[in-house]
DNA sequence: TGTACATCAGTGAACGCGCGTTCACTGATGTAC
DNA sequence: TGTACATCAGTGAACGCGCGTTCACTGATGTAC
């Protein structure tokens, strides 16, 4: 039996992990505009170039970390899209969404950040993004196949249903929500009954 | 006839006003992340040690320039709220919403970044938020009373109604409504289709 | 209408700070033989 | 199984930068008489 190592090792192991985890908690304590390579560096327990060797610079950290945040968004949303018809598809994607958002609202928040288009040089964010929205789309038209959900153009549809879910998942995290009395409980119902509008 | 000054005058007549438009500005070229007080005196022409005798600090010139935002939001709201029905009224103002959100993209976004309660130490700022949605709540309890909007709590209607604006505003400005083809026509489609869902 | 003077609203130099990034370095790890 | 050595992944000092804020100052304005 090997005595647990007391002092940490000169090579971390993981580091490029400990970093994206690093860097969300920072996050998650003073928001993204609070987010420094150097208060990432001290959290994971490291001098502050040693990030050098894993991100090139700074957005190379976010654009990893954003990257993280779409699959881990889009892996929940893939569990929650299932239902014996589109409508109830697109009902269990919504609460999927406002439910995600509202237990990682950092996160959240960092998928829809203007400035991310900036940083974004290779496109992969925005194939990321529409890998979720594909989803969306599939549901929406499924609806409309078997009859359960509204008629027009799908894309109008999926963007006016899209719009439903993140505006109830924005007031919600950000504040107003919360400030006129309505819990957690009551977003439940707002999307549920907004979603319900699209209902054949 | 007297020659137009060439030189600026040494005391600027309206610096304060003018270091709030400035500050706008600033907000809507390089983000909110942008704004700096060295900034917002560059642009307004005057040495960086300028703004101390109008604002105190740097959160005292956003909390200023918060209120204003808020004031002319609020403003076009109450312009909007008209209608012959309270049904009329809230498809109004949720119109009036996204359009507004939609012309000053930066404002608005300022208006509900959740570290605004970090500085709003008078509560200022949060009176402000309620005087609109005072509006909306308004105009949900006059559609219940002359049965143009749908029956439930007041609150729960209310804050679905504006989830349903708030978010399609947030697609609109932020990207992702126009990476997917959605135009500010598509917008208004998408507020007017889910505020007709509270229509009774 | 002039003059003296207080007050107001600017200037520009200076401060300390945390940041991203660079650099020479060093200890740990992996590999060839 | 050892040994030599390249490579990898850290350290810590240093850099230049823009920031918010402070300070002594100065020119412009307003007011009392």
């Amino acid at each position: 039996l090997r005595i647990v190592k007391e002092q940490p090792a000169y090579h971390h192991g993981n580091l490029r992990a400990a970093l994206l985890e690093a860097a969300a908690a920072v996050i998650a304590d003073t928001g993204v505009e609070g987010l420094t390579l150097r208060e990432v560096a001290r959290r994971a327990g490291v001098s502050h170039a040693a990030p050098k060797h894993h991100f090139a610079d700074k957005a190379d950290l976010v654009r990893a970390l954003v990257m993280e945040s779409f699959d881990a968004f889009a892996a929940v949303l893939r569990r929650a899209d299932r239902g014996s018809s589109g409508a109830e598809r697109l009902q269990s994607l919504g609460n999927a969404y406002v439910r995600w958002a509202f237990a990682n609202p950092d996160r959240f928040r960092l998928l829809f950040r203007p400035e991310l288009r900036g940083i974004d040089d290779t496109g992969e964010i925005a194939r990321a993004a529409d890998a979720s929205y594909q989803l969306l789309l599939d549901a929406v038209s499924a609806g409309q196949s078997d009859r359960t959900i509204i008629t027009g153009a799908p894309a109008d549809v999926a963007l006016a249903a899209w719009s439903a879910a993140h505006g109830v998942a924005t007031l919600l995290i950000d504040g107003p929500f919360r400030a006129r009395g309505g819990s957690p409980a009551a977003a439940r119902r707002a999307i549920d009954r907004l979603l319900d509008g699209f209902r054949r």
